[in-house]
DNA sequence: CCGAATCCTCAGCGATACTG
DNA sequence: CAGTATCGCTGAGGATTCGG
């Protein structure tokens, strides 16, 4: 349960440790762009304009800002080959791979449930 | 596939046309605070008050304005018994439900990796 | 109790330019 | 090619208020 932070709770520096620290990897997370470079990289290695390609309508910014969260986490390794020109390649992790699992979940599901939400909104846009 | 929009691709206006909804779709739903609420209504029907305070931190206005969201999308259904005061309940849809296990398998995810990426976060702030 | 509207602030983000 | 820094703006989002 990340939602709700127990108060009171017997134990409670621990889990509320555990919990808070939950929620701010969460909310790290949980963000549009990192997860469609996380769906990206699951192909495979990638280096930084490769992957600039592959996210489309991602900056610059942005996508620096999100590969150095993610690196931060542990859900992708940083490879730097000092030539020159300098080539960057980014990889998921372990936990990085796992993670993929569960959003490629959510693509499915998107892809699944496409119809549904389509009509759907027309519906609530009336 | 939702990260890269296809293009030249044969049939391409009802593929682009799927895709672009799809990542309309996926903007919309991959951020905290939805994830969040659909992690508190999984347990069952909560009105919007007990929702407020199932997802910790959650301004008035996040609520509101998320559960509405999830609603046009069909993820969520609203039930307003006419009292006074009035009773607002949320339910997960079906669509949601089967959203509801991917965001359940992140859950999981964060829990099995929050030593590993505490330690991460270390190595990486210095 | 729930929801919509209004105001106001600050951070997210894009654009640009500069280093290695 | 990849990364960092700076600037400027738009808009997300909090606080508050009123209405049903």
């Amino acid at each position: 349960m990340v939602a709700k932070q127990h108060k009171g709770a017997p134990d409670e520096a621990d889990l509320t440790r555990a919990d808070s620290l939950a929620r701010e990897i969460f909310s790290d997370i949980a963000n549009k762009w990192a997860f469609l470079i996380i769906e990206s990289l699951g192909e495979g290695t990638l280096r930084f304009s490769a992957l600039r390609n592959a996210v489309e309508g991602i900056s610059h910014k942005m996508l620096t800002q999100n590969l150095r969260m993610l690196e931060r986490n542990g859900l992708v390794e940083r490879n730097v080959h000092p030539t020159v020109p300098p080539r960057v390649e980014y990889t998921l992790t372990e936990p990085g791979q796992a993670l993929r699992a569960t959003v490629d979940g959510m693509c499915d599901w998107t892809h699944r449930y496409l119809g549904d939400i389509e009509v759907s909104r027309r519906r609530f846009d009336t």
